[in-house]
DNA sequence: CATAGTAGGTTATAATATAACAATTTGTCA
DNA sequence: TGACAAATTGTTATATTATAACCTACTATG
């Protein structure tokens, strides 16, 4: 069984080796990894859940960043850009990319419990996806894959609501 | 080659017969079509693309029916519960089902030149998915699927704007 | 026809996102 | 270095999408 977001983990590591992580990607890449776009990204890594742009902005504003609305979406669009996030469309949220050096879609399975959100690197979904487009002769430019349901650690967790009735 | 929304079609027939096909559903299930909710449908449907909620609403307002936003969202929310429109939530957008009598999560591609929306029902799509999601022990509620791409029509038109450069 | 449940009307506001233009910083190269 | 172009950020305003809350009207049923 792989490690996976649902399972405990020193996340503190998570964020440091995320934000060296990108630090080298951007020098290679020829691209600036600015104060406040680390200060996203760090953000971002830092939330145990998918987080919204306004709550990010609310983080930068504590610190001392500009509090307008364009600060954050510039500094995500930038992330999502390099693929350092990847943008969670059905609850308009982001989410650190656990592999920003090999350019691709994100596939998540969001816990409606806990919230959090689990990457997935599936060949047999890219490969299903492919071969449907292929058969309508579409040419896929980028995907949105979000599996909504309940993750197995709070399918474990004793249903509190459940036992109360 | 089955027959999609990318291809020439009678689309009047599609309305009428999504429509009527709508309204027997309703019945069977015991739900009320009601006039606002029959004439958002028919919009959606009447549209060659996805079509926003407040391009529903302007569309509504035409017709001498209420103009606050709350009358299109109750509406949709009720044809997507009743499973006769799908949204795109990465465009914030509606289109009407093809196959509402059997429920289902919808799966599309999204034209970026022409904007059409073709749904899907790829088995090796949905089992590719539940393969993944049983792979971490995770309990499926709904899923997103939307390929961005460009259609098959698209691709074979004479390219205008790569012809003027 | 009383009444409970469903649906719609109305007002207000929340939440998400972008346009447009000015100011500043950075990299580069003569 | 200093001048310039490009990239980034600041700032103001506004567009777009969606929901809360409370009230009224309609519908079905006994």
């Amino acid at each position: 069984m792989q490690a996976t977001v649902f399972s405990p983990h020193d996340h503190t590591h998570c964020v440091s080796s995320a934000i060296s992580n990108a630090q080298s990607l951007c020098v290679d890449r020829g691209v600036r990894l600015t104060p406040v776009r680390q200060r996203v990204l760090e953000l971002v890594w830092r939330s145990h859940q998918p987080i919204g742009a306004y709550e990010l902005l609310a983080g930068l504003v504590k610190e001392g960043f500009n509090s307008a609305p364009p600060t954050v979406y510039r500094a995500l669009e930038f992330l999502c850009t390099q693929g350092l996030l990847h943008k969670l469309e059905g609850i308009n949220a982001y989410v650190g990319c656990c592999n920003p050096d090999t350019p691709h879609q994100g596939h998540f399975l969001l816990c409606k419990d806990c919230h959090q959100a689990q990457e997935l690197d599936s060949q047999y979904i890219s490969l299903a996806i492919k071969l449907s487009a292929d058969q309508h002769g579409f040419e896929i430019k980028r995907h949105t894959i979000e599996i909504v349901g309940i993750c197995q650690a709070c399918l474990d967790k004793p249903k509190k609501l459940e036992s109360k009735l």
